[in-house]
RNA sequence: GCCGCCUUAGCUCAGUUGGUUAGAGCGCUAGAUUGUGGAUCUAGAGGUCUCUGGUUCGAUUCCAGAAGGCGGUACCA
């Protein structure tokens, strides 16, 4: 090394990227676990594809068409061509579907997990690098197979371990508000654009906000102008109530829909969610599980069809009483243009995506998915050095039982040691000193149940003297940790 | 991208009307307890006061710029 300063790099996170830790990640792969389970059952095959793609498959045309390099992290292979990393699943999808199309039985069904990145400022629960997981049918045509998208979104949930009044997923069809655009004489596509983008912001900003976004545009509160779709009052006015013709039951918003769309693209979209209704009732999807929302809109992009979005329903409080809102944890839709980018021919599919953390932190803050929950550790103390080879052998006896279990390998007293144990929440730890050793015995210390005795006790001595160490027959080691662990 | 606020110990934050030794709580390390966790007590380690430039005898403090953080907003496949 250099005889002047060493270099000390500082340790510290891309911002936008995060480290996730033991819990966090327990959480997300039970959620991932449980989702992959349903998707399996419903008869979808695994795929995995790279994390960088070159930069025209995933789609110039998809992202915003005004800033089409953004958004995405992107570097040059050796032979010059742009490769970027994925910022979802589904334009992979639609590059393997094209690759292999020959190949693939139709309808493809498949299901898909990983992680995924925008190059976009990070913001509260927004990061740079996040994971989601996607199931999706390349050549199912019909409004059939966006039903059975939405049943195993809805089934998803359930695994979840959210129960009815949990969880809406609201439906509504993309073909529905551009016909109310054409009967207006306002479907250009920039029009049509602006409209889009002030309908999503319907539950933050409401009903004034949105028509202020409808018209002429909207200043915020920092400053900012928005410019607006530029309708006029009459027009403004239709839409509003078209998105307003939500409420009641599926079959009432249907017959509403019908009569506002009358004749136009939109008649499409009010059959494809008859069709979604019969099917989704037989499945017994009901009506708290999947309501018809006609201000769903689920971002730009691509959706040709049906679209659909899931929704929290459940809340939980922060320590300040105050209420946590979850909102939107997935969505997806019908998207039929995707793959005909890259083969010409017409690829209708559907599918639906969500964010594995956001779900699964807001599964920890309802304290759902037990299974996140690790088995409680044994840590086995090393009281004699010498004798590592015998913790050890302590130790694999225990694993092979089925128990979680390790011998210490720092350095340290036994006080450190059982600091350790507590800090890592054991459940308890195993002691073989001389004493045992001698004897043919091992103490189990049962450190959850002086953790309780300390919660009623401040005097060392008297906490000490409580019964919470137990020494048994060497042999009787796993028996007396199993009976300990089945009596809570 | 635009607007606003912020940046002092690992974390949360005091403080210096510009002056030589910059503090607290929590956390961390060690000891009281050489074979016993929590609580308690004692001691200790830990700081280029974000960076660069300016004003000044002197800047962590005042000014300017940058970087980073936070919040809002726009975009969001």
């Amino acid at each position: 090394m250099a005889k002047t300063k060493a270099f000390k790099p500082k340790a510290r996170r891309p911002r936008g990227f995060e480290d996730r830790s033991a819990n966090v990640l327990r959480a997300e792969r039970a959620l991932v676990r449980a989702a992959s389970d349903v998707y399996e059952k419903w008869g979808f095959e695994p795929l995995e594809t790279p994390a960088f793609e070159y930069a025209d498959a995933l789609g110039k045309f998809l992202p915003d068409e005004e800033r089409p390099n953004e958004g995405v992290f992107a570097m040059q292979d050796e032979d010059e061509q742009w490769m970027a990393l994925r910022y979802d699943l589904t334009a992979p999808l639609a590059r393997f579907a094209a690759e292999n199309f020959q190949d693939l039985t139709k309808p493809f069904r498949r299901y898909q997990f990983g992680e995924v990145w925008r190059n976009e400022k990070p913001g509260p629960g927004r990061f740079r690098q996040f994971v989601q997981c996607d199931a999706d049918s390349v050549g199912a045509p019909g409004p059939a197979a966006d039903a059975e998208i939405i049943a195993l979104a809805s089934e998803v949930m359930g695994a979840a371990g959210l129960g009815q009044g949990d969880y809406v997923i609201r439906v509504n069809d993309r073909r529905l508000l551009d016909g109310v655009l054409e009967s207006l004489g306002a479907s250009a596509s920039e029009a049509r654009m602006r409209v889009l983008r002030a309908i999503d912001k319907m539950d933050r900003l409401g009903r004034e906000g949105v028509e202020l976004l409808l018209g002429e545009g909207r200043k915020d509160e920092s400053g900012d102008f928005t410019k607006g779709a530029g309708l006029d009052a009459g027009q403004r006015t239709r839409v509003l109530d078209f998105l307003e013709a939500g409420g009641g039951s599926r079959a009432e918003i249907i017959a509403r829909l019908e009569a506002v769309v009358g004749d136009t693209a939109g008649a499409q979209g009010v059959e494809a969610l008859t069709e979604i209704d019969a099917i989704l009732r037989s499945l017994g999807v009901d009506e708290t599980r999947a309501a018809f929302d006609p201000s769903i809109v689920r971002g730009l992009g691509y959706y040709t069809g049906p679209v659909f979005e899931t929704e929290l329903l459940a809340t939980a409080q922060y320590e300040d009483g105050s209420p946590i809102r979850f909102g939107s944890i997935g969505g997806g839709g019908r998207y039929d243009d995707l793959v005909a980018r890259f083969t010409g021919q017409a690829v209708p599919a559907t599918g639906f995506s969500f964010g594995v953390s956001r779900f699964a932190a807001a599964l920890s803050a309802l304290d759902r998915l037990d299974a996140a929950r690790p088995d409680p550790l044994v840590v086995v103390v090393a009281a004699e050095k010498d004798q590592m080879a015998e913790y050890f052998a302590l130790a694999a006896e225990l694993r092979a039982a089925g128990l979680r279990a390790e011998a210490f390998v720092g350095g340290g007293n036994m006080g450190k040691q059982l600091k350790y144990a507590d800090r890592r929440g054991a459940a308890f730890a195993v002691i073989v000193g001389s004493e045992e050793r001698e004897a043919g015995t091992v103490s189990v210390k049962d450190l959850a149940l002086g953790a309780e005795i300390a919660a009623q006790l401040t005097d060392r001595e008297e906490w000490a003297e409580q019964r919470q160490q137990f020494t048994v027959p060497r042999e009787s080691l796993v028996s007396e940790i199993k009976a300990r662990l089945s009596r809570d």
